[in-house]
DNA sequence: GCTTGACTTAGAGCATACTCTAACTTCTAG
DNA sequence: CTAGAAGTTAGAGTATGCTCTAAGTCAAGC
C-alpha cells in the first residue's frame, strides 16, 4: 500500500481536482492531512478509503453540509457511532425515494421517445397530416418540494 | 378542463412556487401564458402538460440551460422532432447511468449501515474492545468528472 | 373614493459547490 | 546556482437554480 500519495495522484484516482481537494480539507470535509517536508500534503490508504466514501455520498446527492456533520461525528470517536448510522439510514431512504422517481420519470422520457419515433415516421415520408401540436400525452404528476421538511 | 388556472393554483398543483413559475416563463422554459384582463397569468391544460413535463426533466437532473434548448425546439415547431428525440434520448442514457451510480452507491450505504449496527453490538453490551478505528472497507471505486465531456 | 389583497415587473440577493487567481515556497534536474 | 514544475495559502470569482424585494397595477368590497 503506498500510503503517501501527492495530491495529484489523488486528483487523478478519484476524479477530483486538487482545487476541489484542499476545498473539502479547508471546509473540514476532510481531516487534515499529513505533510511532507515543505508542507504538501501526502494522503494515506485510511484517507483514500474516507475519500472514497465521500463521493459515494455525493454521488447519492448528500449536500455537502451534511458530509460535513457526518465527518465531525467520525471525529469524535466510536460513541457517535448510532448517529451516524441514523444519518445513513435517512440518507439512504432518500437516495431510495430518489432512484425511484428516476425511474418513473426515465419511463415516461422512453414514452416521450417513443412517440417521437412515431411521429417522426409519420411526418418523414410525404404525409402532409402535419398540423397537430404534438406532445398530446403525460401522466398525472406528483412532487412537492417546499416546505415537506 | 379548467384550461384557465391561476398561478397560485398552477403552484399548488405542481409544487413549484409562483416565483419560480414566473422564472421559468422569463427565462424561456415555459412560453409566455396567456393573460387574464389585468395581466393576471391563466394557464391552459397545455401549459400544464409541458410543466409537468419539465418536472420529470428536472426530477431526472437536466440543467435548465438544456430544457431551455429543448423548449425553443418545441416552439419552432415539429420539424425539430428528431432533434428533440435525440436529446432526450442522450438525456436518458444519462439519467439510466446515474440510477446505475446511485443504486451502487446506495448498495455501499447499506453496507456501512450494517457494519455500523455489528459494531454497535459489540461496543453497546460492555465490550471494552473499543480501540478499532472504525471504517475499515469499502469497495474499488470509479468515478471521472472533470475534462470527460 | 379608498383600502385590501392578489397579482405584476425588473432586478437584487442567496445557497450550494466548486474553481480559479495571486503571491509565495520548495523540490528536482541540468 | 538556477530555472521550472508542483505545491502552498487566503480569498475572490463563477455557475446554477432559485427566492425574495420593491414598486407598481388592478379588481372588488365597504
Amino acid at each position: 500500500m503506498e500510503s503517501h500519495l501527492s495530491i495529484d495522484e489523488v486528483a487523478k484516482r478519484t476524479g477530483l481536482t486538487a482545487y476541489t481537494l484542499r476545498y473539502y480539507e479547508r471546509i473540514g470535509l476532510i481531516a487534515p492531512v499529513a505533510r511532507a517536508a515543505g508542507g504538501q500534503r501526502r494522503y494515506a490508504a485510511s484517507d483514500m478509503a474516507w475519500i472514497e466514501f465521500l463521493l459515494r455520498l455525493r454521488t447519492t446527492n448528500m449536500p455537502i453540509g451534511k458530509m460535513r456533520s457526518f465527518a465531525i461525528l467520525r471525529g469524535a470517536g466510536d460513541s457517535t457511532a448510532p448517529e451516524r448510522r441514523r444519518m445513513l439510514e435517512e440518507h439512504l431512504a432518500d437516495v431510495l425515494a430518489k432512484i425511484e422517481a428516476m425511474r418513473q420519470s426515465a419511463g415516461a422520457l422512453q414514452a416521450k421517445i417513443a412517440y417521437y419515433r412515431s411521429l417522426e415516421q409519420s411526418l418523414a415520408p410525404g404525409s402532409t397530416s402535419g398540423k397537430g401540436d404534438l406532445d398530446e400525452h403525460s401522466k398525472p404528476l406528483r412532487t412537492r418540494h417546499r416546505k415537506t421538511a
